[in-house]
DNA sequence: CTCTGTGCAAAGCGTTTGCAAACGA
DNA sequence: TCGTTTGCAAACGCTTTGCACAGAG
């Protein structure tokens, strides 16, 4: 079992529970927009507001403990960040898969073929997912 | 030279001056938010207000001749759709560079790890480019 | 001539900010 | 206790919409 206290802690987050409730969410579902975590939280907390949302995934994002991944077409999602990896999004059911294709080898193909030194990557693949090809 | 009006009407899109102005801009610059579009055509048509940016943006992704490129910490740009390829962007002057990395290769590997076909992609590489590195 | 595009102003939406009360350490 | 977070309401900024007039085909 994860524990999201000490984790919080580790990022000098102050423990709340609505932040607690936020790792917990985004650690069970992987990828979510504001409006799911939103909905997420208003059962646990009813009378929670949208911006103590946006509050705390921008303070997460600050201590580089969420990020950010940017879809076309569709609202951002914030996911905890681990290791680099690209997101495939169905276009049809918009459903999100991390998928831990070889990075390293972009970045150096791309390191080499620029002047440029990356340090970070938003790699979204569009396609259909199985469900949806059927 | 290119010619803008036969371009815009491959698209069916109607010629209109504001139309072949974006189209140029965009060509000439490669990548531009909205904002940029706006100061540009405000020197040719001083009365040009952003809605007719917007709406002609859109009509143009709508037809598939421009694509938004959605970038982590910015604004979007937008672009002529061209063959897949990524982008570089600085994260100290915000330039941004076009870059063939193998994508071909990138999307196959993507399509037999998962279970997804895939057809678009939104490939964004942050890092320092060489004059900021200085 | 008809239909579409333009420009303006207003509306709409998602996100941020200010503030008093509540809470965490 | 002191500093931070929460929740509410208001403010903000970007994008879209409605409408009358102008322009493209």
């Amino acid at each position: 079992m994860t524990n999201y206290t000490s984790l919080l802690k580790d990022y000098n987050l102050k423990v709340t529970p609505q932040r607690v409730a936020i790792v917990e969410e985004l650690s069970l579902n992987g990828h979510m927009n504001i409006d799911d975590l939103y909905k997420k939280l208003l059962a646990k907390f009813p009378s929670i507001s949208l911006a103590t949302i946006y509050k705390n995934v921008n303070a997460m994002i600050e201590k580089v403990f969420l990020s950010e991944v940017k879809i076309p077409n569709t609202k951002s999602v914030f996911e905890l960040v681990k290791n680099e990896h690209a997101h495939l999004v169905c276009s049809s059911c918009g459903s999100i898969e991390d998928i831990n294709l070889n990075v390293q080898s972009v970045l150096e193909e791309a390191s080499q073929a620029s002047a440029f030194t990356i340090d970070s990557t938003n790699l979204v693949l569009g396609g259909l997912c199985p469900n949806c090809k059927k």
